[in-house]
DNA sequence: CAAATATTAGAACCTGGTACTAAAATAAAG
DNA sequence: CTTTATTTTAGTACCAGGTTCTAATATTTG
């Protein structure tokens, strides 16, 4: 052996030691974590131990190779940007009677909430509300032109938000129309809001 | 030459012949385009040419091998995910004084536009608004309660919206404070919101 | 036709591994 | 304190998907 105390270390009487199997898997699992486009040369390094037991590490906690690591961060990415750009509307719209009506579900994910409290961020539940009342409109061209709204409680991480929008087209005014929208989680109603949408008709 | 025609295709007299290298240029950038996962080996098949000829091609513009696409892509994803699990405001605060004022930026990026028309989506000015309103009011908990929003002309592709927030305390209500907010383009009023907060003091 | 350009072939080498065999070093059990 | 089992290390052959380089053919152009 190299590493180790003079002698050798037996134990680990010595302060500079290996650390056990199991404490070095979860090291290694971190060090991965945190810097996924680590070699395993870099990770002899920092794990002192050869390249063999970083490998039959690897093996046997199923992590992949730097290359295969990269390669599924790519597809991953590759696929987000894809459904992305797709994302016309924020949450998942189930129903839609253009002109009429709509519903949209909406999953409150970490990535949504205020890190501190768990609480959603205004703005997606607006967003979900606004992506709807917009899309409810069978117009080539819809936009949001004010809206008057209130959110009624706050939504935790995890809860499904289920957004209904209802027309309400103006008489008078024929290039605006008025979209109600209601959130609900579970029964209860989370979020209102009176949209005001200018629409492209007659142009 | 192994394809082209029965007499080994003289010019281009044959139907089924090499494309000009100009044109192997275009389809060797569009296919790569189109699946960024393509091994050189799999171009020889789509162009019908040698590997060598792919690989001179991808030097002559530029286009790094299948590996460091993909770690490209890797690093990307990477660093975007990142940036948004750490983006607790949408837009840059360049100004904040706490229980007064705020200014933050945001430019409208491709993914924030409707793909048709350009115009900015409109939950991505209220979100600007709205996250500059919560981070002004100086509480460990600060929480949107209703807003009254007007949007007051499209935002395009590339602009840059300025929001400036003020907050108007309430005197009668203790746990609720109200934000005004002001999204500019240059000069232009863009975006206006009357912001309620709810806040968590002397809880 | 000759000269210039484009294409192909082939060998050596590189990175970051896998798969496999075998020998040490260390720990645990009798 | 041995013997056995586990863990770690060493080393070889091999792989994908390339780069880099030299050299030989096609093909096109003047």
């Amino acid at each position: 052996m190299k590493n180790g105390g003079f002698h050798s270390g037996r134990r680990s009487c010595f302060v500079i030691d290996r650390l056990s199997k199991k404490d070095r898997h979860q090291r290694l699992i971190q060090l991965i974590d945190e810097n996924p486009f680590v070699t395993d040369r870099e990770l002899t390094r920092q794990l002192k131990v050869s390249i063999q037991t970083i490998r039959l590490d690897r093996m046997e906690l199923g992590i992949p190779e730097l290359r295969e690591r990269m390669k599924q961060m790519a597809e991953h990415s590759y696929d987000q940007v894809r459904s992305l750009s797709l994302e016309e509307v924020i949450g998942d719209v189930v129903d839609l009677q253009l002109d009429k009506s709509g519903i949209s579900i909406f999953e409150i994910r970490e990535e949504h909430v205020f890190s501190k409290t768990r609480i959603a961020r205004g703005h997606y539940v607006f967003a979900q509300a606004n992506s709807l009342a917009v899309a409810v409109i069978n117009d080539e061209i819809a936009l949001t032109s004010s809206a008057d709204i209130r959110f009624l409680r706050q939504v935790h991480l995890g809860e499904k938000c289920i957004a209904k929008a209802y027309v309400r087209s103006i008489p008078g005014q024929k290039g605006k129309a008025k979209v109600e929208v209601f959130t609900y989680v579970a029964d209860e109603m989370v979020f209102q809001g009176n949209f005001v949408i200018y629409r492209s008709t007659g142009e």
